[in-house]
DNA sequence: CACGATACTTAGTAAAAGCAGC
DNA sequence: GCTGCTTTTACTAAGTATCGTG
């Protein structure tokens, strides 16, 4: 721990080699060199299947029948999934029927033809009874848990990297289980295998210690590749993708990609005019392509829609962005609700969270449109002569660095600052501002998109905290009474007493109303990916709010470089 | 220019940890 | 100490972007 400096000596130190890495980035590391020197322990590998106790039964068409260890270990992972809704779906039954099959012995297979007669039921409760006596365990045995935890974290959960010990954000090798893809993906319920030695390239330098391999084992390759900042790669077979260990967001080389993309935001806010202005007139081009092109970009950069690569059709869930948009995506409306022009969006985005909004946009915009979709079926493209390459060449074109989800940085960003300035009380107290922040990141989440499924105890929680107000407030009125009928030597004392039952009530409600405005907005992605963090570290100097309050352990951490530099005048 | 491979960022959910009130 | 809830962390899927190749 504590690689990273926490005391404001060490932070100076921390803040000068920020200033100094980047100028070494150009003289000592010369075109795209991630680092000199690489040494780590290697990854850690999920543990061996544990056969089932023999008393735990799984039956088959109403009989009990003892199943191959291969066999049972893929049974187990639909049983602990057996109260999830995955379980139930057709896809995912099927999948995971036929993958199963792969894994049992000839005899297996021939009995097990049908996955309706399987009965699950008796592993599942047993490992809910696992889980319960997990719950259940003494106090010394979670600790000894815990220990056991920290030893791996402090063996294996840390590297060097030129001259620094940084964290290492997933050094555990994924377990073998069934693949749980997002919204209505094609291959929900596939066996995703255990991944052994044999798979994993272990990437360092040279001159370091190569991890060993576990005993009886082989790595797959040794590379020592400083292009590139992976500690471990393997090859996962559901999408044959490739799955890496890296470090973790507070490691230097993590915290200066992050600064440079802030950075680069800042460098669009300089040219956002012009570029504005530039795909205004795009809209008018002869040219087909450059008009799809200016549209594209004009709701990446209003809408903050992702830039939309293509995907190949059947291997992931049907899901858009904005090059990829189909024509079924849009409606438009040349008058709606008393507006002019609006454009209807009804499309599923990343991980198939909806995307819902109706907006407004400019005739020549709407005309467009109205153009690009002539002639065309619903499931064709919208824009048919864009793609995300002839978009972001373009960009590149308009600004050195400049890619479509930069608009999304800088948007956020701005947004941030933007809500900051126009909410912010000052004659409020703390927790009024921190709701007015709240607020602000609100305002970006709801740009981007990002949700959340209401939390399963949300109606309960409002209730109590409402209950907790209510409470609150007879108290008060009671202290007020006190407070009228109190002698004059008691009056200061029981003024003071209905003050500070007045701001608990104050927090008390802002806190629900702050609920309640988040019900089903996620604020944590925009915080930790699209807002700079230099905006929040400047607010809370010039309003005098400890930092803790906006950002927990793990974002100070992985914001020290923000925190270390900015300033209560830092502007975006 | 299409395509596959690669590397890295962004994303929501589930599990674990922490904590307040009894 | 226990319980029930909130917050944090772990997990890993799903995006973006770029590059080399034919």
């Amino acid at each position: 721990m504590g690689h990273l400096p926490t005391s404001e000596s060490s932070c100076i130190i921390y803040h000068n080699c920020l200033a100094l890495l980047s100028r070494w980035e150009e003289e000592r590391y010369p075109e795209g060199i991630k680092w000199k020197f690489l040494e780590h322990k290697g990854p850690v590998f999920a543990p061996p299947y544990e056969p089932l106790p023999e008393n735990v039964k799984f039956y088959y068409d109403g009989k009990v029948m003892k199943l191959s260890t291969k066999a049972e270990e893929v049974a187990t992972f639909f049983a602990k999934m057996l109260d999830h809704e995955y379980t139930t779906k057709e896809i995912f039954r099927k999948n995971f029927f036929k993958d199963w099959r792969k894994e049992m012995t000839s005899e297996e297979k021939s009995t097990i033809t049908s996955l309706s007669k399987c009965d699950f039921t008796h592993m599942s409760q047993y490992f809910k009874a696992q889980t319960e006596a997990r719950k259940q365990m003494s106090k010394e045995e979670k600790q000894k848990i815990k220990e056991e935890n920290e030893r791996l974290l402090k063996e294996y959960g840390y590297c060097v990297m030129d001259n620094h010990k940084e964290r290492i954000a997933n050094f555990k090798i994924e377990p073998p289980g069934l693949f749980r893809g997002r919204g209505n993906h094609p291959k929900m319920g596939m066996l995703k295998r255990r991944i052994m030695p044999e798979d994993i390239i272990i990437n360092c330098s040279k001159d370091s210690k190569v991890p060993p391999p576990p005993p009886g084992h082989k790595w797959k390759e040794v590379r020592h590749d400083n292009k590139v900042t992976w500690l471990v790669s393997w090859t996962e077979n559901i999408q044959g993708s490739i799955k890496y260990i890296m470090l973790n967001p507070s490691s230097r080389i993590k915290g200066e990609k992050d600064w440079q993309k802030y950075e680069t935001a800042r460098r669009l806010k300089k040219c956002v005019d012009k570029i504005r202005n530039q795909y205004r007139e795009d809209w008018k081009s002869k040219e087909m392509k450059v008009r799809q092109r200016a549209v594209a970009l004009y709701f990446i950069d209003k809408l903050a829609l992702r830039a939309g690569n293509e995907k190949e059709e059947g291997e992931t869930a049907d899901t858009v962005g904005c090059c990829s948009l189909r024509v079924e995506h849009i409606k438009l409306h040349p008058e709606l609700d008393g507006q002019e022009y609006v454009v209807e969006f009804d499309f599923l985005g990343k991980d198939s969270i909806r995307y819902y909004n109706k907006v407004p946009v400019e005739k020549r915009v709407f005309k467009n449109l109205q153009l690009f979709m002539e002639n065309k079926q619903p499931e064709d493209d919208l824009f048919d002569r864009l793609n995300t390459s002839i978009l972001n060449k373009h960009l590149q074109d308009l600004m050195e660095g400049l890619t479509a989800k930069v608009f999304r940085t800088y948007n956020a960003s701005i947004t941030l600052q933007q809500q900051l300035k126009e909410l912010t009380n000052p004659d409020d107290n703390i927790p009024a501002k921190i709701l007015s922040y709240n607020r602000a990141n609100r305002a970006v989440a709801i740009l981007c998109n990002h949700q959340r499924a209401p939390p399963k105890t949300f109606e309960k929680s409002m209730m109590n905290l409402q209950s907790k107000i209510d409470a609150k407030k007879e108290q008060l009125a009671d202290a007020r009474r006190e407070l009228k009928s109190a002698k004059a030597d008691a009056k200061v004392r029981r003024d003071e007493k209905s003050k500070k039952i007045e701001e608990q009530l104050m927090k008390l409600e802002v806190q629900a109303t702050d609920r309640e405005e988040n019900k089903q907005i996620a604020l944590s992605t925009s915080k930790l990916n699209y807002l700079d963090p230099r905006i929040s570290v400047a607010w809370c100097k010039k309003w005098g709010i400890p930092i803790e309050k906006i950002y927990n352990k793990t974002q100070r951490e992985k914001f020290a470089w923000a925190i270390d530099m900015a300033e209560e005048d830092y502007e975006f």
